[in-house]
DNA sequence: AAGAGATTCAACCGCCGTACC
DNA sequence: AGGTACGGCGGTTGAATCTCT
């Protein structure tokens, strides 16, 4: 980083958000309420509390998007991961667009926590996928690198919508005392999540019939009025234009039917390693 | 039981590309 | 054309948690 970057940041704080008092670290219940209910009700979020657009963009992203899949990677999952990992490297956001509900952040963590040493465990280069030379894989091997079976990621369990009571629940959604999933041991030790239940309203399904349940991002950084604390109501929502015809909670918290996820892809990929080709260009792939 | 070391993963950092003025 | 703001992405950090001794 060059020596006028940093005397510019010094300066003006945090890049993305200098011009404001932003809040940063780990989030509370109540502010990914507040965030949920500001895109809820606005389709973007405008932050009250001092939070960057980009720190509520990535929350939303990584944690609160309702289409999230949560849990532990499946094999099949892990396979794909290395599959597409093997062609296009550290390229998680595109290799996360194969697994639906996965983040690329989700992606990128598993990678480097659990398949990279499952991979030198096994003698091969994680960047190259190549078997690595005697001596490196000796000393790999050696070190005892098989990785552990995640505890924490399997407690994670799918966003569930009770139309009855209205309510969005965010299962695992943490507390503001801990960067961790909300774990909660039960008397048998199994570990439990715990819930956040959010209110939402159903305007969130027109917000996010986007494939990538991104909603729109613009004015952020809470220059937009606030409104965060006005629950929207029918009336509102026939102002927005916003029906209860427009909603369908099947697409909304199933799997995204527009995914391109394609549940053979490993075994694809599997059979096409071995050929000498641009895979880019014969998959023909559209990231 | 307690301390040390290892692991996990949410959040942040830094940079780049693009859109807009 | 140049400046600014923002979105997106990969890399990194660090606190919480787990496992081992």
């Amino acid at each position: 980083m060059s020596e006028k970057w940093e005397m510019k940041r010094d300066e003006m704080g945090h890049r993305c958000c200098g011009k404001h008092k932003v809040k940063r670290g780990l989030w509370s219940p109540e502010e990914d309420a507040k965030l949920l209910r500001y895109i809820t009700t606005h389709g973007h979020p405008s932050w009250r509390l001092q939070r960057c657009g980009k720190s509520c963009r990535l929350r939303w992203i990584n944690y609160l998007r309702p289409d999230l899949k949560r849990g532990s990677f499946t094999a099949e999952e892990e396979q794909t991961i290395i599959d597409v990992h093997r062609i296009l490297g550290n390229k998680w956001a595109q290799i996360a667009k194969h697994l639906p509900g996965r983040t690329d952040n989700e992606v990128k963590n598993f990678w480097n926590s659990c398949i990279k040493k499952k991979l030198l465990s096994q003698g091969l280069d994680p960047s190259t996928h190549n078997l690595m030379p005697s001596h490196k894989r000796s000393a790999s091997s050696s070190s005892n690198t098989t990785p552990k079976p995640s505890k924490t990621k399997s407690i994670m369990t799918n966003p569930t919508f009770d139309q009855s009571t209205t309510t969005f629940s965010i299962t695992n959604v943490n507390p503001y005392t801990s960067n961790k999933p909300n774990k909660v041991k039960s008397p048998d030790q199994t570990t439990i999540p715990s819930q956040t239940v959010i209110p939402i309203d159903h305007t969130m399904s027109s917000l996010l019939n986007d494939e990538n349940m991104i909603p729109n991002w613009s004015n952020v950084d809470g220059m937009a009025p606030i409104h965060e604390e006005a629950p929207m109501f029918s009336s509102e929502k026939a102002v927005m234009g916003v029906e209860d015809d427009d909603l369908n909670m099947d697409i909304l918290f199933n799997t995204p039917s527009s995914s391109t996820f394609d549940p053979d892809f490993g075994s694809m990929f599997s059979s096409a390693m071995s050929m000498d080709f641009n895979p880019m260009d014969d998959l023909g792939w559209t990231f």
